[in-house]
DNA sequence: AATAATGTTCGTAGTTTTGCGAACAACAAA
DNA sequence: TTTGTTGTTCGCAAAACTACGAACATTATT
C-alpha cells in the first residue's frame, strides 16, 4: 500500500491556496485586485511589514502565478496575473461547489 | 505609518487557504467531499503517509473548521463541516470573482 | 486479566516560513 | 562622480510545518 499520489489538480489548488494562506498576501492580492496595477511602494504602504518582507511575499505570489511584475525604472509595477487568477477562480469554485455530503452522518 | 491591520475577511480566507495549502489535506478534503462521511482508516488508506501524519492533518483541517469528526467506538468518523464549507465557497467565489484588473497595464 | 483494534499524542529531526536590518544593484539627477 | 530613489537579495534568528515511530488511551473481546 501507499504508492498513491496526489492529483495534478489537488496540487495546483494547494499551490494557489498556500500562496493565499497568509493575511499579508491576501491583503496584497485584495489591493491588486481592486485596481489595474500599482507600484511596489504603494503595496508596501498598505502593509504593516518591512519592505524586505513585502518583497518576499510578492515573490511567493509571483512564483505561485497569481501576480506578475515588471520593472518600470526606477519602480516596479505589479498586477494580478489574470490568466491564473481565472484558473484559480474556476478550480476553487469547482472544488468547493462539489461537496456531496448530505448531512446524514456526523455532519450536523 | 504601519499600524494598518488585516481585515477579518482576509484573515478568514487566509485561514481556509492555509488549511488547503497542502496536497495531502486537499486529498483528504476531496475524499470527504465525495461522500457523506467515512472513518479515519479509510482516509489513511487513501494517503501515502503515516497514520500519525494523517491524524495531524485532520487536526489542522478540523481547527480550520473545514471538517469535523466524532468518535464511533472504536472508530472515528470524519466528514465535511458543511456550514464552513459553504462559507469558504462564498468567500473564495467573492474574492476571486472580484478582480478589477482590465489588463491595460502590465497585465498581458 | 490479557489481547486486539482504532486513533491520538509525544518526542524528535529536518525543512520551510516569516520577518528584519544591512548590503547591494540599477538607474537618474545634481 | 556623488547622491538619491526604488526594490531586491543576503544573512540571520525564531517560529511553524511535515513526517515518523513509539507510546499511550479507549473500548471490546477472549
Amino acid at each position: 500500500m501507499k504508492e498513491k499520489q496526489y492529483t495534478t489538480e489537488q496540487e495546483q489548488i494547494a499551490r494557489f491556496a498556500k500562496a493565499m494562506g497568509h493575511p499579508a498576501r491576501m491583503a496584497i492580492l485584495a489591493f491588486l485586485a481592486k485596481q489595474d496595477s500599482c507600484f511596489f511602494g504603494d503595496i508596501h504602504e498598505e502593509l504593516p511589514i518591512a519592505k524586505a518582507t513585502v518583497s518576499q511575499h510578492l515573490k511567493e505570489l509571483k512564483e505561485a502565478g497569481l501576480i506578475q511584475g515588471e520593472i518600470e525604472t526606477p519602480k516596479v509595477r505589479y498586477c494580478i496575473n489574470r490568466e491564473n487568477w481565472e484558473l484559480a477562480r474556476k478550480l476553487f469554485a469547482a472544488f468547493l461547489g462539489d461537496c456531496k455530503c448530505k448531512g446524514t452522518s456526523c455532519c450536523k
